[in-house]
DNA sequence: AGGATGCCTAACCTATCGGTCAAGGTTTAA
DNA sequence: TTAAACCTTGACCGATAGGTTAGGCATCCT
């Protein structure tokens, strides 16, 4: 059944980049502009970075940055696909081998990890989001993308499980995952937010693993190891 | 067990406002300036929102907004209290008779509620802390004052509702109450984000009162009726 | 050789930013 | 009546914002 590559849409990304080969030497300057900016904009945001502080931390002057971009907002653009990267991977493939509840568990494994890793470029996409509409339109679509695709995965997986009779049907699979996202939010918000938070991913996946498959809590610790 | 007002704490607000009683005819402009500031500062933060369009919103000289407020900053910080305000309600007063899973089922709602009511600047105040920390700093205590005043709130009550052996007791209150509180926040992330949601505080409040109270469907929406 | 093109910079431009100032009108109170 | 305190303004300030321009120095093609 082939519905291959969820999640794995890396081109076709945010509008206004399109940014064709140029030669080499002007792609290192590039580079050296866009980490500089992707760094500013990461910490700061839009309107409190200034092009000259880009410039600067870029060791580069002002109007190379103009050169390459033809405005701030262009710029912008282009450290958010940067940002953007790593959000789409391909999952599909990397757990094809592995059955439903192994897949569920490790796509919420997966959810909380990334989070983790990546607390600084989701704290500013949220932030990002819920300011400045205008600049995060692109943003936003593609972000919904995201999360829809792994919504749809989850619902799919927790079907096919119900299906084959190895997991819990009193609940329809698309409010189970919506019920499971919720609480992967919740989970989210508070690492954000809390400095202290711990934020363990292991215990999240093992009550996931109980309550759609009602495994002990050894046996759900286990599972997630078994995954390698 | 006089524990009162866990919400009520009005006074003793940000730093820097201490606002002394002026004049009436000042009382006015102050408050037209604030009331367009806060509609500004909202809606497209701080950076991006310049005293001169405070000033022609307000249709006042800018020179007046600075002869009330010294800086933009100190008018940044009295448009939080005034987005704020809401924030800080006496819970403890208006639940007083509710026996402690009305109170909870309450408490739930409230939250919901809230996020629902008071959207805009929850968002702004969500934005505001995953930015800026400098000019947030007395803002994320006073919130996270907010919210573990919350938590602790939820955690005494269950806690007292398992002694009184009316709730179920496979956890912790402290456990209980963290689990709801994430709940929740997948709730208002969803919400938030999430143009079409519905967020339907009812249909929350009766899971709690299912996990909790191990009640019946009908009798949860009863409940939360019957607190009028 | 020599122009066309690509990469890069110092200097500059205008608009707007947060903030000040000197002065004028209005109350209040002696 | 008059002076002090309060309220309000237009004009102004230096700094910095995003963005432009003219030109220098390579490199490549012919």
């Amino acid at each position: 059944m082939p519905r291959d590559h969820f999640l794995s849409m890396v081109g076709s990304q945010l509008k206004g980049q399109s940014q064709e080969s140029h030669g080499q030497q002007s792609q290192d300057s590039r580079d050296e502009i866009l980490k500089a900016a992707t760094q500013l904009f990461a910490n700061r945001g839009f309107h409190e970075t200034s092009m000259s502080e880009v410039a600067r931390e870029a060791r580069v002057s002002k109007a190379l940055i103009f050169w390459h971009f033809k405005t701030k907002e262009e710029l912008f653009l282009a450290v958010l696909n940067r940002l953007l990267e790593p959000y789409f991977i391909d999952f599909a493939e990397e757990s094809r081998m592995l059955d439903e509840r192994h897949q569920i568990l490790r796509l919420v494994e997966f959810y909380l990890l990334f989070v983790r890793d990546h607390a600084n470029s989701v704290r500013f996409f949220l932030a990002q989001m819920l300011r400045e509409q205008r600049l995060s339109e692109g943003l936003g679509e593609q972000i919904m993308r995201l999360y829809s695709g792994y919504r749809n995965m989850l619902v799919e997986l927790i079907s096919r499980a119900q299906h084959r009779g190895v997991c819990a049907s009193g609940f329809t699979p698309e409010d189970a995952a919506g019920f499971i996202l919720s609480a992967l939010n919740g989970l989210m918000i508070e690492f954000l937010f809390m400095p202290r938070a711990t934020m363990n991913p292991e215990s999240a996946v093992s009550m996931v693993d109980q309550w759609l498959f009602h495994a002990s809590e050894r046996e759900a610790t286990e599972a997630v190891k078994a995954e390698h």
